[in-house]
DNA sequence: GTCTATAAAGCGATAGAC
DNA sequence: GTCTATCGCTTTATAGAC
């Protein structure tokens, strides 16, 4: 039988599943260990803290995919309009077509909020603005991009509640697609 | 030492109130019986079928109502563009600008969705249907009308998820404020 | 780094007195 | 209808062997 070793970064990923389908009450021990197929002697190793430590884990995880892949793309691309492009694109990749919920989104609505209401204030914060500072790079008002990022980034929140209700995913694509026409064209 | 009797219609909101902010896992018998004043005995009295008795209820009542205040209204009003407006208002009371999130929204999005599949899913149709028919009505064209009924629902349940993160009604009202003028004017 | 054994607390649910 | 006592199970977390 081959014992895999495994590392802290290897299982944050594995973590993140789990608390983004159970939630942080949910997630419970029994699932992570199912999850990650570890005991509970390795994870306590790794997050010593215990599930707190977990989910801290997990939101910076979360955090740093989108600084890497959507907020600083949005924030540093020379060509704004392409950054945006490239936020659509990778945000339908990493909510698998509306498969897969927003964590930092269920940790939001639940009372996962009080916990680590900064984590999740901060997600939205650097999402909605980067979004908007783009905006603003393709000749919108500022005040208009500020509306305008806010307006994309609950659609998409709100996409995930529907195409979970419905298990249908092109809910979430047709959003996806319906919110990318208002950024490019009409500059009212 | 006045004791109050209760009854089971009486009980229901306040589990409400406890499934949404905990979700149903999250809920526990200690939590519900400290929000009901009641002891395990009143309230296994009223739901002998334990939690998922009483997220059954729960759902029924939300979504009786959302059909005495919202379905109806727009199903029914002769006026269309009446009943649209009463919609917003309606919705706008009921999540306390904001404040108090979705039920069903919650349920959507965690593993609730699993076993509450059915009324998930029927809460959000008679909602877009409702919209989608009275949208029909002002004059929109079928096609169109649904996609709109969609992107106001779905928008609604993304402003909830940014009012939480922000801890800021403005978030949600103005949201409210924006799709209502949505769907008054252009008719694109 | 991984595992099992174990502790203490909390869980949903039931029984039975009043 | 309300309560307390109790059961059996699961929970998070720790200890210690390997």
């Amino acid at each position: 039988m081959a014992r895999v070793i495994a590392e802290r970064e290897d299982v944050i990923p594995m973590l993140a599943e789990v608390f983004r389908t159970y939630g942080f009450e949910g997630a419970s021990l029994a699932r992570i260990t199912e999850q990650t197929k570890l005991g509970k002697g390795s994870i306590y190793h790794f997050f010593p803290g215990g599930k707190e430590e977990m989910a801290e884990a997990v939101l910076a995880h979360v955090d740093a995919w989108f600084k890497q892949h959507v907020f600083e793309p949005l924030n540093e691309s020379a060509d704004a309009a392409a950054g945006i492009e490239a936020m659509f694109d990778e945000v339908g990749r990493y909510f698998q077509s509306g498969r897969r919920v927003c964590l930092v989104g269920v940790f939001a609505l639940g009372n996962e909020r009080d916990r680590f209401s900064d984590q999740v204030r901060d997600y939205f914060s650097a999402w909605i603005d980067a979004l908007a500072a783009a905006l603003v790079r393709t000749g919108r008002k500022p005040e208009d991009a500020m509306a305008l990022a806010e307006e994309v980034v609950g659609g998409i929140q709100g996409a995930l509640v529907l195409a979970r209700a419905f298990d249908r995913t092109s809910v979430f694509t047709d959003t996806l697609h319906r919110l990318r026409g208002r950024l490019s064209v009409s500059q009212n």
